[in-house]
DNA sequence: AGTGAAAGTACAGCTGA
DNA sequence: TCAGCTGTACTTTCACT
């Protein structure tokens, strides 16, 4: 089972570093109960082997001047690989999308976009993304609000298991 | 418009705090063009004005064992308001829900959900889920894979919107 | 600029295969 | 015995006033 190579401390190190990845070194270690330099070299050594794929500062998008955010279910008319391929890549050329996932189901993707305000992206949908080859339904619902944003996984469910699988 | 508070500088230490969040202030300062006392002002100012909402290490799911993602869409019977609240207070009690966003449109929510395995998603769709109060239909679809997920909101549009309104 | 704290390094001791 | 991890001591760098 994949987790199994991590001892507590380093899921310990991941939770807190997922809470708050900011955290100063020496307030980790004394939370983990390591001292520092240990827990430093775990850090380093998850940073490298790929648990943790790297820090964000979150920023308020709203605040920011990005009032709308959108779920787009999009459909295309191949779903050849080299076409999935195609749009992905195209997906990631476009800032406006911030996520894309392909699915399983009646539709091929879905995507997270936000913008600045509705007529912005209205003209990202019928100039860019209605337009695009191989692109057949599209399906936009705004984000009315927000209930719910956490990053990452659930710690609490992982510790549960191994906890389980004893 | 919001955002406008912000000079140039400060948005400047946003995007480098999003792209990376564990950066020194020294760095922080050396990058954004100032010296680092002040820079370390203007972060402190930005996180307490909300600007910043947290920092947040980004953990390889996958790695630490939660191999599914899926994204449900979910209607509910009553859209009464103390309905539509009381799914929302019960998402963010579902540690598997990691977002939860209510939308305009056919369907009410979407729901970001991750889980171990197939299995364990299963059993939180039957007999959480969909044995809730109120819920309706429920359509989910699994992520085949990822094809962007990048944090947060695009700088450089931010950038060009303002540039315009000169 | 200056002080106090944290990051990072080197080395020695402990623990378990 | 040896590998791997830990903690102490120390230097450099950073945070903060």
């Amino acid at each position: 089972m994949a987790g199994t190579r991590l001892d507590p401390i380093d899921r310990k190190i991941l939770a807190e570093l997922q809470a708050d990845g900011r955290m100063t070194n020496v307030e980790l270690a004394k939370r983990v109960g390591i001292s520092a330099p240990p827990c430093l070299r775990r850090v380093r050594t998850l940073e490298e082997a790929g648990y943790i794929k790297g820090y964000h500062a979150d920023v308020d998008a709203r605040e920011l001047g990005f009032e709308v955010q959108v779920f787009a279910m999009v459909g295309l008319q191949s779903q050849a690989e080299a076409d999935l391929s195609a749009f992905e890549e195209q997906c990631r050329n476009w800032p406006l999308v911030r996520e894309c996932h392909m699915l399983n189901g009646e539709v091929d993707f879905v995507l997270k976009c936000v913008a600045p305000d509705l007529s912005s992206f209205q003209s990202f949908l019928t100039s860019e993304l209605l337009t695009t080859d191989n692109v057949g339904s599209v399906k936009t619902s705004l984000v009315i609000r927000g209930a719910k944003d956490e990053p990452g996984v659930p710690f609490d469910v992982l510790e549960e298991r191994l906890s389980q699988s004893d």
